[in-house]
DNA sequence: CTGTCATATCGATATTTATCGATATATGAT
DNA sequence: ATCATATATCGATAAATATCGATATGACAG
């Protein structure tokens, strides 16, 4: 009896899961969740800490953020005018689970008032 | 001196990784892995084995699937008619890294000759 | 209260992607 | 040789996405 096992359709997480690997998905936005990851910050990295890497448009950063935001990778915590990022479990979990951790290293220093 | 680490552009293994995740970020294809994970076939998982589940139109699959063979997270295998398609190392690296094996669950069958 | 700075949101545009139907290729059966 | 089957490729289209510049918001300084 040739039978092939499939997938249940427990959708929810697997989109969940499908939407977390899209945010992950794009060159940009894992490079600023590893930067983000290796800020040694207190309070995590601020946008003008990833501005000058990226050489894209402050609104564009911005957007990028808010989907690393949605996908649950990482927080946002606004402190007086600056707004600070830092990674939450789930994201350092991933980053750990892909072996990402290798590709970061903290050579490069970022200085904004 | 607040400084803040960020990543060195060892830029060609973080590419094929943002492409590898950008292949897992579509619900259709994280599916896809999971089914061909999931065969019970000697062989691996055809497409005939695929498709019904998909909703799919069969050149959409085909699609599919050349992308995540690109992505080097399955194999292709013409034999005779049917193209076969199996995880690599990769791929399973990825699935079990993911925690996304308890999504398979080998319930439904397909059968097709 | 006014101006400045950090960031977010908006609107527009260009690129990418998912999808389909039609067609091509290649294999095996008659 | 002809035909049917399995899959890939092509061309078109619609939807999603990345990006930008301009503007809005909200915090702090003077």
């Amino acid at each position: 009896m040739a039978s092939t096992a499939l997938l249940t359709s427990s959708l929810t997480s697997l989109t969940s899961r499908a939407q977390q690997l899209k945010a992950l998905g794009d060159e940009t936005r894992l490079t600023l969740l590893l930067n983000v990851a290796a800020s040694t910050r207190e309070n995590g990295a601020c946008i003008c800490d990833l501005t000058p890497e990226s050489q894209l448009a402050q609104s564009t950063l911005s957007h990028h953020m808010k989907v690393l935001v949605e996908a649950d990778l990482v927080t946002r915590t606004q402190r007086g005018k600056w707004a600070y990022f830092e990674p939450t479990a789930e994201g350092r979990a991933v980053i750990t689970a892909l072996g990402l951790d290798t590709l970061v290293d903290p050579r490069l220093t970022s200085s904004c008032r």
